[in-house]
DNA sequence: GTCTCTCCATACGGTTCCGTATGGAGGAGG
DNA sequence: CCTCCTCCATACGGAACCGTATGGAGAGAC
């Protein structure tokens, strides 16, 4: 049981780097408490980066690679768009994925962080925008149900992280993510038009309607 | 033009730190940097205030004032349920709220800040619960759907001052808010049974049908 | 006018972090 | 064995804050 010296290499700065992020946030990248918990000092760290920005960087890629990339990744193989959204919604309701993903985004000002959020989010929403298109939604109300959805992941996680005691658990988690899925997907109908019937899909659910285009429907704000 | 001085009060400086925190979020609660943009010195400072958690409490207290207590005040002045969450959806999405808010759930870890927020949680989402079970909705589906408003209203504020190049503007945005309350107030037809008929309020919309309570529809996470 | 009480300015020490400088350990190649 | 090259430890200076100590400046009481 010697006290091996592992000799640290760029990878487990970067990979330290983000497990700071999911426990403390942006404050928790930095130098010299994360040597002291690596057993290191700032020596090692200063021969691998050049400063601290060039860690938040390279934590920020691992980031974009795992957060992003794999998961839409492993999605895309499901066989029709019901089905990937629904495993995008399993995915990323895992819950240790959402202390990484609630603190990047609360540092989404850092000028660091800015851009790979933006492009994320971006990239993210058009994905849930192609499969809702795909399932027969025109543009406009797919954009605006992708918003939605984002949305509501993004208050979700944070409620998750940030409040737990106020979000159910078990059964009624899953009740409650159904229902959530079932309004991204189904027939919301928001306004007087379009009362055509729900052509259920294979799985159920109710989905696969060229909804309403826009305009209408602000009447459920301006009565 | 003499450079009067004014003589500041403790609630000055629990006003400065409130703006401090929409700016720049909890880190910008800080003796010296506000002192400096107060034009005054931390001497000021610390003959108000004990410390500086003291004034994070006080700047706590006051949001609490006006970012709950108030809102809810005036929107609870409305005639009916569907009248009162109309109005609290369009009070909450005015956009001066936004960063405060955003910015506190962002700290929402600090030790200081955790009770003041699960406490404005709990109260708002009671608040939202309360109007739905008014309104038809048994007291599980009405405390899954004013979760789930919360969920939307967090992922909203948040996108709209992190990254608000992917919220819509103008008319759009409020066709989206539209489809957004419709969902949270209208029938989501999640499963197949609960048909009564509702209490439905003078206001126009479609809302307060009792929907089928839990259990069921989980079913679209697992097909 | 002087006293006193409220409020603020200045100066100091302490902490935590960033970044630099410099001097080794320790292994791979010769 | 010696050398070089990679990697790390230690020591230092600087910035940004927090909190304390202490000495006034100003305004009302009398």
């Amino acid at each position: 049981m010697a006290v091996r010296k592992p000799r640290l290499g760029r990878d487990d700065w970067t990979a330290a780097a983000l497990t700071a992020i999911g426990e403390q946030g942006l404050a928790g990248v930095a130098v010299e408490p994360l040597a002291a918990r690596l057993g290191t000092t700032k020596g090692s760290f200063y021969w691998h980066f050049a400063n601290r920005d060039a860690l938040l960087a390279a934590a920020l890629s691992s980031w974009d690679e795992t957060y992003t990339d794999a998961i839409l990744r492993t999605v895309d193989a499901e066989a029709d768009p019901t089905a990937r959204l629904r495993a995008l919604f399993v995915a990323v309701t895992a819950s240790e994925r959402a202390p990484v993903e609630v603190h990047l985004h609360a540092a989404a000002d850092h000028p660091a962080v800015a851009p790979a959020m933006r492009r994320a989010v971006a990239r993210r929403t058009a994905y849930i925008t192609a499969q809702l298109t795909a399932l027969g939604f025109d543009q406009a109300e797919a954009e605006r149900r992708a918003l939605f959805a984002y949305a509501t992941y993004l208050g979700h996680i944070q409620l998750v992280v940030r409040i737990p005691e106020a979000v159910p658990q078990g059964p009624a988690l899953e009740a409650y993510l159904g229902t959530v899925l079932a309004a991204v997907l189904g027939n919301s109908k928001t306004a007087a038009n379009s009362s055509q019937a729900g052509t259920g899909s294979s799985s159920g659910m109710a989905a696969g309607r060229s909804a309403n285009s826009e305009s209408s429907n602000s009447s459920a704000l301006s009565p």
